[in-house]
DNA sequence: CTGTTAGCGCTTTCAC
DNA sequence: GTGAAAGCGCTAACAG
């Protein structure tokens, strides 16, 4: 294989729309065109350039065209961390219906940190993204004034508000908290404990769930990201605030099935003497013994919705409906 | 909030370097040195560009900086499918390191497909990536060749060759198989089945059991993204098959526990009467009852020094190893 | 249908 | 320390 005999930094020269254009013997931008607007151009024209684009392997400089044009064909996508599965049905949607319409994503991880949200912000705008996608809402004033100001479109997602920096794809955590409280109430369970993550949507399912209820209860705290292992300590945290604790509402599917495990390792029965019910439908849900209780969201759809309405703006199309609500799910199972 | 009053297109021209340096009174390329190169620039200047900087709202177009420069501060990253939980460590701990220096990450999604990966690359070559990514191997030998003559950095993981297009860091995924097979057979289990997905990687693995265990066994391939539910299905298979099966090996840990949760819903004993072993070491993999044994690979890792090695290359540092073994480690717990 | 001209916003190169 | 000029590779706007 043809190359250089150790691993310097290289630096090959690839041709330019220039080079094509010499060698189809036409104009530069009459092969632009014919690479880019073929309708304008004749056919052999066509062909002879596209030849000479396989002779000399052009890549056509992509920064150059949207530095001319203001497009980048590019759209920034914002999680608070990778690790969350939560996001990922989201993030692959996304990346498929951008992927579909020639753009191309952007990923940057906030770590639940308002700062870091604002450095990567920057560093899509510098970058002239065409468009933002943001898990949960822009916090920082400074930079929903700049977004604004600029015209981005920016699409928030999994949350809801009425008053959206641009346009906002999700639901309400405190109708999924309520809903959830009122489904364990009307089965009856008396002594419900909390085992919740420590972020915002989290806290805000936990706020409409004790409004339902009606007085506080029982709860474990833990540090995203959700996972098994703390589900697990998190039930010997709840037991310890109430050993006669019949039932218990998770803020992830993760936690869920710590939970249950848990509960199974110390000879508790689920549903029958431990009630759970999880957040997110992820997918063993439906499969674990006992299958799981909790609560479905489309996250695909969210991803799907996002990028197609980003790929609107960017067409010069006008949205009617800044915000939109894909609703959620109670979906029953044998834990609760 | 001043925002136009419907969702039209906006195209607010946003500052320039130029109004920073007219603003400070000072050049247009004083202003970009104070910027990028403050050593060269008097402090007083400094003050009263960045001054301006605040004034303006300035956000430095790094399309145009690029074109000129030849560096993007991008880096290509590619992964079969987002819903892999398998390389979510990796490109974690790649963007954190990539972040860290000023780079952002540009995603794509392979799903398992050759002509996928092939247009994929020409997005990111287009954008004039400083480096790419890549989860397994480069396939086509077109887009090697191109590769070769750009001189892009390119680091392909999660696998291991004596030829790479540049270079790898990975481990031998046929000696994890022979290792795991060593290890069961070691434990004295005659009756060994495979769960395995279909994909190139897993294969390999499946290679290396089977040529240390001398013969064929029986197996049940499950197409990506591994899951629980298709761990369940998988047993269901296996037992078919053999229903004396005393052990299955899978390709994922997700897997494995399906064939877990299977066997507990069949009444019988892990690992007594069925031993259990993953791939990938899970975050809940220590934690479930009961416990998966299976085979570590340190992802974060490889996420990590693909990062380091890219940067490296781009700050025009000669790299020596062009093939870095990271190795893996098979886990012993409770499940075989 | 094809071509010429003029930049996009920045950094490199050379001059003071 | 600072500045003027040139141009990265492409496309929009206007001509023929």
């Amino acid at each position: 294989m043809p190359r250089k005999s150790d691993l310097e930094p290289l630096s090959a020269k690839s041709a330019t729309l220039h080079d094509v254009a010499r060698a189809a013997g036409v104009s530069l931008i009459t092969a632009s065109r014919a690479l880019t607007n073929p309708k304008l151009v004749s056919e052999k024209t066509i062909a002879r350039v596209q030849a000479a684009v396989q002779a000399t392997g052009y890549i056509p400089n992509l920064l150059a065209g949207s530095l001319k044009s203001n497009r980048s064909r590019l759209v920034g996508g914002l999680v608070p961390a990778l690790s969350v599965a939560q996001f990922l049905p989201t993030l692959q949607s996304l990346t498929d219906v951008l992927d579909g319409a020639g753009y191309q994503l952007m990923l940057g991880q906030m770590r639940y940190d308002d700062s870091r949200q604002d450095a990567l912000l920057n560093a899509m705008i510098g970058r002239r993204v065409d468009g933002i996608v943001v898990t949960g809402l822009i916090r920082s004033e400074a930079a929903r004034r700049q977004l604004v100001r600029l015209g981005t479109p920016v699409i928030e997602t999994w949350d809801l508000t009425d008053r959206p920096l641009d346009i906002v794809v999700g639901f309400s955590h405190i109708k999924v908290g309520s809903a959830l409280a009122g489904y364990l109430l009307g089965k009856g369970y008396g002594r419900i404990g909390i085992a919740t993550g420590d972020d915002h949507r989290a806290q805000l399912r936990r706020e409409g769930f004790l409004a339902t209820v009606g007085h506080n209860v029982p709860t474990a705290v833990v540090p995203a990201p959700s996972s098994l292992a703390l589900g697990r300590s998190a039930l010997g945290e709840l037991l310890r605030q109430d050993p006669a604790l019949r039932a218990v509402a998770c803020s992830a599917d993760q936690l869920a099935q710590g939970v249950i495990v848990e509960a199974q390792a110390r000879g508790l029965r689920v549903p029958d003497d431990l009630a759970v019910c999880g957040f997110g439908n992820a997918d063993f849900a439906a499969h674990i013994v006992p299958s799981l209780t909790t609560v479905h969201v489309d996250g695909a759809s969210i991803g799907r919705l996002a990028g197609e309405l980003i790929i609107a703006r960017c067409s010069g199309e006008t949205i009617r409906e800044r915000v939109i609500d894909v609703g959620f799910e109670i979906v029953q199972r044998q834990s609760a």
